[in-house]
RNA sequence: GCGUCCGUAGCUCAGUUGGAUAGAGCGCGAGCCUUCUAAGCUCGGGGUCGCAGGUUCGAACCCUGCCGGGCGCGCCA
């Protein structure tokens, strides 16, 4: 049980005894979820605040101030509470006795990595699909974005107390695998010695392919060189996918991205399960036969109508309703997509999607089709928006036509994992990014992939350089901190509270932050030191202060690892 | 035309799901500093939260309508 939640219960203790006492009415229900504990904005103010009398007072035909006042007086009976005070319109602020901070100190030491992570009892099976790249080359920056922070978000779910599988859909069923196996035939008879000159247009032109054809001629020799299409066709598709998933596996470890399935969806077709999942939609009378209206401001010589097997999105706020299966009898990719996201519901509570802002328009045919199969609305697709590279404040030019885009593995190599993974994670998923590979690198303090390292390594060192002067023997009294290095200790015993906050917001943002504000504090409080030395954390004529402080730094630096391990970045030793 | 995301300090961005006097870094101004890790530290000025209404004890946050920008909009995946 974190702080906060201590606390709360026992506010929910205080209320209960004014019930008891006929303070308050006897059928007041205190369950209302939006009494909240927090700390409050100015610490001025003191250690935690409650909303709860204003929360409370219509519902207790009372006045907040004159609630606040009742409660204040019996949350000040607490041993933990120096001082309860009613401000403002009715907020009740709390100030606790020091060694609240000093038990806590303890707590984040003894509980190392596990401080912050919920217990997992309280938890749902949440099943995050993320990446989800075509398997028809290497992945690219542009996947890069949804790849951290869907593994971040995972992972944060997880410290929550949620069981998560980390889903991969392998889109190996279309028309683009097809293209993929003709561009890969190409490179086949390129590797047994043709000149096949400019790869033609509507071909994938990358020289990642090369290696496959020379793969393909080594296995097969020229035994398809000059044979119909339908002969090679489904064998150069499986292994050029192959091919690539490799390429794409390896680039995700790269990135420290890893996922529990990989699932296929030319199996998820092959399954029936999209069959199963549109009779379903018909006993409902979610489906049906029918002619979709003309696009809307667009050219349309070409549009002809035909009729197709539609899902009813319409029902569910869609413009128009959406075809599950093609005129010629085939799945649509979201005919598929949709008898999916059914077999993902199999064994999660709730599913979650993380897809390109190119892929907007298709939330919410898709959140509707969960909700029409599952018969509750149990998909939460968050969109990852742009990122815009930029090299100096100058746009990085990438050319797609060539084959040439930056890689994602170009970036990774240049800057490192951790600074991209952290760059990544200090913007909000929905917001546009610009990611600048001259600042990403830069050691200074408007880096906070640097600042917030730099802080860890800082920890590090005093640890090294106490143990190398022989003071860090013996026990620490905890006593000896005083009351703005203890303020120290509350802004890192906010981790637990950021975790939840971020895991049920889906933001995996927030941890960055939370650590830059922490590395932030920490450095003011080192900083101190060189201004007065008897700030300093390590004393060689204090040895029990410096005991004392080396245990708050240890404590600080155990929350920057544990918020670092959430996004998925390394805690540096040294720097 | 429609959908969706965004609009907060000169710049880049946070804002704890509706709370108190809206924050941080950069830049700017003023001091300090040769260091327990150095690539600095401390303090200060700086705001019509795009605009206009609405909801209520209370709105940057929720609703409606505009304005501006990004992304997308046929049976492609």
């Amino acid at each position: 049980m974190t702080l906060f939640e201590r606390f709360a219960a026992r506010i929910d203790d205080a209320l209960r005894a004014l019930q008891a006492r006929g303070d308050l009415p006897a059928d007041l229900d205190f369950d209302g979820g939006s009494i909240v504990v927090e700390p409050p904005r100015d610490p001025a103010h003191g250690d935690l605040s409650t909303n709860a009398a204003m929360a409370l007072a219509k519902r207790a035909r009372t006045n907040p101030r004159a609630l606040a006042g009742l409660l204040a007086t019996e949350l000040e009976k607490l041993d933990e509470v120096a001082a309860a005070e009613v401000a403002g319109p009715g907020f009740i602020n709390l100030r606790l006795i020091a060694d609240v901070w000093r038990a806590e100190l303890r707590t984040i030491l003894c509980e190392v990595g596990r401080y912050g992570r919920a217990a997992a009892a309280t938890g749902r099976r949440i099943n995050v699909e993320y990446v989800s790249a075509n398997p028809t080359g290497p992945m690219h920056m542009g996947h890069c974005r949804g790849a951290v922070v869907g593994d971040a978000l995972a992972s944060l779910l997880e410290w929550a107390g949620h069981e998560v599988v980390r889903e991969y859909y392998v889109n190996d069923a279309g028309g683009q695998v097809d293209t993929l196996a003709r561009s890969v035939h190409l490179r086949y008879r390129e590797a047994l010695g043709e000149t096949v000159g400019d790869i033609p247009e509507g071909l994938y032109p990358g020289d990642y392919l090369v290696p496959v054809g020379h793969a393909l001629a080594s296995e097969f020799g020229d035994r398809y060189a000059q044979a119909a299409e339908v002969d090679w066709l489904p064998a150069f598709r499986t292994r050029a996918v192959a091919a690539m998933l490799d390429l794409i596996r390896a680039d995700l470890a790269k990135l420290g991205v890893r996922h529990d399935r990989f699932t296929s969806e030319a199996e998820v077709q092959a399954s029936g399960a999209p069959d199963r999942a549109l009779a379903e939609l018909r006993a409902r009378d979610l489906a049906y036969e029918g002619v979709l209206e003309p696009p809307k401001g667009k050219a349309q010589e070409d549009w002809t109508p035909v009729s197709l097997t539609l899902f009813r999105s319409t029902a569910f706020g869609d413009d128009q309703d959406r075809p599950v299966k093609k005129a010629d009898g085939g799945w649509t990719y979201f005919g598929a997509d949709l008898a999916y996201h059914l077999r993902k519901l199999e064994d999660a509570d709730e599913l979650i999607d993380v897809w390109g802002a190119d892929h907007a328009g298709t939330v919410r045919r898709t959140e509707a089709a969960v909700e029409a199969l599952a018969g509750r609305p149990a998909l939460d697709v968050k969109l990852v928006q742009m990122v815009r590279l930029l090299r100096g404040g100058e746009p990085v030019k990438m050319s797609k036509r060539s084959g040439s885009f930056v890689t994602l593995a170009e970036v990774v190599d240049e800057v490192g994992r951790d600074a991209v993974r952290f760059t990544v994670l200090t913007r909000r998923a929905d917001a546009q990014m610009d990611f600048d590979f001259e600042k990403v690198v830069e050691a200074s303090r408007d880096n906070p992939v640097f600042y917030v390292q730099y802080a860890h390594a800082r920890i590090r060192s005093l640890g090294r350089k106490a143990a190398t002067a022989g003071l860090d023997a013996g026990e620490a009294d905890l006593s000896l901190l005083d009351a703005e290095e203890l303020a120290l200790v509350a802004q890192a015993a906010g981790f637990p509270r950021a975790v939840a906050g971020a895991a049920a917001a889906r933001e995996p943002h927030r941890i960055a932050f939370f650590l830059h504000d922490l590395s932030a504090a920490f450095h003011a409080l080192y900083n101190r030191g060189n201004d007065d030395p008897a700030r300093r954390f390590l004393r060689e004529d204090a040895p029990q202060a410096t005991r004392a402080r080396l245990e708050l730094a240890n404590a600080v630096g155990q929350v920057i690892r544990n918020g670092l391990a959430v996004m998925g970045v390394a805690a540096v030793e040294e720097m």
